[in-house]
DNA sequence: TACATACCGGACAAATTTGTCCTTTAATTT
DNA sequence: AAATTAAAGGACAAATTTGTCCGGTATGTA
């Protein structure tokens, strides 16, 4: 579904945000370790966050990732997975067509579409802080035990 | 969505069923000109469909890919997608958790399984044979002019 | 039987994605 | 000011996906 890439971004977002809404600014090495992420390549990913202004960044002691209220409040699963897998699943053909269109439409096309309009509209809905929340109760898991 | 090869996959397919619906046969060399694909990758495909018994083929002169009536009939999108991309996508987590399990679900989870049901459902229920109608009938194209 | 045709299969090559390492830059603390 | 800390950025490496090439194999035709 998504990338790799982009599944790092989204829950170290998250777990960024879980803990920025308890006051605390978080470094990637505790990022990595909360989201079994590889390190160094979980830093690529958030400078590219940080770039595009979904994720607030601090150099130097006690610095750190975080996010500000109005990101927590504001930044949805949609803006992330632009910024890192680009709109190529959310606007593309199913069956790669270069155009996704009702002027030429794959055979798929009429039967895909709501399913991936849902998509869209259940990205747009959702923001970090509320998925952050959903963490923070216990709700939901940004990596597993065995 | 789909990786490229699995996008080739369904387009050769259809075609295929499409030509077969009316008894030709087609060779290798027509079917990328038809679905806008390389050729020596499709050829790869397609040997994989082949062995997966969702494509029949015919060496020699007259030789080619075809579909059985059975195959028309019987072939879903979902088993040409399993075949080349494997289950992960109609399976997977949504935010690349291991499992995905209401055991330990990803803040996604809730909201991300009836969208990938439908998905699942949708796949499920469209045969090749279908499909090549629709394209028969002038309603769905498997590449575009400009 | 010889030959031509077209898929099969393996090896190889290019491109992209995933992942690592190391130096530089900025900020805090002593 | 110096030392320390942590993100930024660039170069590089591994893995996967995408794509090509070519000799082998089966089949139909002359
Ligand atoms: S044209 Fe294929 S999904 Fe719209
Ligand atoms: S656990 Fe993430 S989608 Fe089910």
């Amino acid at each position: 579904m998504f990338s790799k890439a982009c599944e790092y971004g989204i829950r170290a977002a998250i777990y960024i945000g879980q803990q920025s809404a308890s006051g605390r600014r978080v470094g990637l090495k505790d990022i990595a370790a909360e989201i079994d992420s590889p390190e160094a390549f979980t830093a690529k990913i958030l400078q590219q966050l940080v770039r595009e202004q979904l994720v607030t960044s601090v150099k130097g002691p006690t610095g750190g990732f975080e996010l500000t209220p109005e990101q927590l409040r504001t930044v949805t699963l949609r803006q992330l997975v632009v910024a890192i897998d680009g709109g190529a699943m959310l606007q593309g053909c199913a069956l790669g067509l270069p155009q996704c269109s009702a002027k030429q439409p794959c055979p798929m096309h009429y039967q895909f579409l709501p399913i991936r309009d849902q998509l869209n509209e259940l990205l747009r809905a959702h923001t970090i802080g509320e998925l952050a929340s959903k963490v923070q109760e216990g709700l939901g898991f940004l990596k597993q035990f065995s």
